[in-house]
RNA sequence: GGAGAGGUAGCGAAGCGGCCGUAACGCGCUCGACUCGAAAUCGAGUUAGGGGUUAACAGCUCCUACGUGGGUUCGAAUCCCACUCUCUCCGCCA
């Protein structure tokens, strides 16, 4: 069953075939954050993390660091002595003499060079493992805090609907309709698995395709079908890996992982390429499950189609210039919240604080979606601009005319879930008789079905 | 599953133990010449990472990298082993 290995070595050999990290090819270049930076100016990243509420000690990195420098420098020294007698013996052998002696000094040397080499390569992948445990760099604009309590709320759209009974949770609304069936769901699989049935089938499938066509027609996305597993590398690239390997689902026998989003294999769509300057932007959408092991998350959410092992979510990622990529964060958010008109549903748009963003955002803006059974609003859809932090690590490029090459920035941002898009549409629409209308859109979608009635 | 071919810079491709990794040659790209301008043509330039030095992402200097990992050797793109990906043919299969 086995016999297959895992393919998850990559070109930049960052990683090799079995998963451990090893030394990099190209420490400092693609697989992290940028060296130079931490080297010169480590108060920038400390601040950055002290921000993040990180707990990684840059005093730790540069006594890692260090001693790297400290090992290259020797061994370089005696890779240089080695490549100026090794010529020495090719012109005495050429010469038609005797190089006995020489050799026998190069076999000493060539000895101590090994020894030094393993210690060096120890010493930089301990730096590169610490590097790759680092965030990205939060952008100036975004407002520092501690957790979601500070995170800045920028704009609220939609009439908040007012019900003249008790709004029901969009879990008890979707079984009593019978498309929901949460009890076969968790005999099937477990807790945190869903199953729907008829209408709620019908629309997934309905929410799907109007998210797609909408972001292939006006937004200008380019569909993908892409694998709904992947390998360590791209893990690594878009930054689940190594950090968040619990949050993930994985395979037994494969070195293979489930993906927790379409960000994963959008992103990595153009690892280990060079664009042209003219490819930028370059935009990508695709509808896929999602997996997600919800570790740390026990307890939460444990009603409903909120939390889920596996959802349907259709993504937008976008390659950018890094001149113009806060704009085509602008762009991917207003291509979010857009949805959310079409559909009628009242959201607010919040910007992250440092504390709360992700790992690899540099800067996050989250739409959330009203949900009146929870009389609150709750996250749908969640735009980032990524930077060059997933550019690096998935060492993606691209040529300015004439120039040296660059790392693009990468956006990713939902657009949207199905099941959270469908919980609210129940919650927001139901109405007394238990009947639930559907947004105008979603008619062509579901065969004219603009009211779900009880059976 | 069987057999074979291959992975070298932005792309194509040569090299198959030291004179070939600032990697032949071609394309592309940049600059220049020619031109009123352009095309064509001609000329020059054009890999990346790291160490040292440094105010410097400037220069200078050294090291490393020919799919990935390991081995042989004073010395490996070149020889050996394992793995991986791609392509072709055969078999099996939705």
């Amino acid at each position: 069953m086995a016999k297959l290995r895992p393919p998850c070595g990559r070109k930049r050999g960052v990683l090799q075939p079995c998963g451990e990290y090893v030394a990099a090819k190209r420490l400092g270049g693609s697989g992290m954050i940028d060296l130079k930076l931490v080297q010169k100016q480590p108060e920038v990243l400390e601040k950055a993390l002290k921000a993040r509420c990180s707990d990684l000690s840059v005093e730790e990195f540069l006594q890692l660091d260090g001693r790297r420098r400290a090992l290259l420098t020797e061994v370089e020294n005696l890779k240089s002595r080695r490549n100026a007698a090794s010529a020495e013996v090719a012109a005495q052998k050429r010469a038609g003499g005797d190089a006995a002696a020489l050799l026998e000094e190069l076999g000493q040397l060539s000895d101590r060079i090994k020894e030094l080499d393993a210690q060096a390569a120890q010493a930089r992948s301990e730096v590169e493992t610490w590097l790759l445990r680092v965030p990205n760099l939060p952008h100036a604009s975004v407002p520092v805090g501690r957790d979601e309590q500070e995170n800045v709320e920028i704009f609220r759209k939609g009439h908040i609907p007012v019900f003249d009974f008790a709004p029901r949770e969009h879990g008890d609304i979707g079984t009593a309709l019978g498309g929901l069936d949460f009890v076969r769901a968790a005999r099937l699989a477990g807790s945190r698995f869903a199953l729907s049935l008829g209408w709620a089938a019908r629309l997934e499938r309905a929410l799907s395709n109007f998210f797609l066509d909408q972001h292939t027609g006006h937004g200008g996305y380019v569909e993908v079908s892409p694998p709904y597993m992947v390998n360590r590398a791209s893990m690594t690239g878009t930054g689940q890996l190594p950090k968040f390997e619990e949050d993930l689902f994985g395979l037994r026998d494969w070195e293979y992982y489930l993906i927790p989003t379409a960000e994963v294999p959008l992103t990595n769509l153009h690892a280990d390429e060079v664009l042209a300057e003219d490819d930028l932007p370059r935009a990508y959408c695709a509808s896929t499950p999602c997996f997600r092991s919800e570790a740390g998350s026990a307890g939460r959410d444990t009603r409903g189609l909120i939390r889920m092992h596996q959802f349907t979510k259709v993504e937008m990622v976008r390659f950018a210039h890094p001149d113009d990529s806060f704009n085509q964060l602008d762009l991917m958010l207003d291509h979010a919240c857009r949805l959310l008109e079409l559909l009628e549903l009242p959201f607010r748009v919040i910007t992250l604080c440092t504390g709360d963003m992700g790992f690899s955002a540099a800067k996050t803006h989250d739409v959330e979606v009203w949900m009146p059974a929870q009389n609150t609003y709750r996250e749908i859809s969640s735009c980032s601009n990524c930077t060059d932090f997933q550019a690096r690590r998935a060492n993606i490029r691209f040529r300015p005319k004439g120039g040296k090459t660059v790392w693009v920035h990468t956006l990713n941002g939902s657009g949207l879930p199905t099941g959270r898009a469908t919980a609210a549409i129940l919650e927001n629409f139901q109405q007394k008789d238990g009947s639930v209308r559907l947004p105008k859109v979603l008619a062509p979608y579901m065969g004219g079905l603009e009211v779900i009635e009880p059976a």
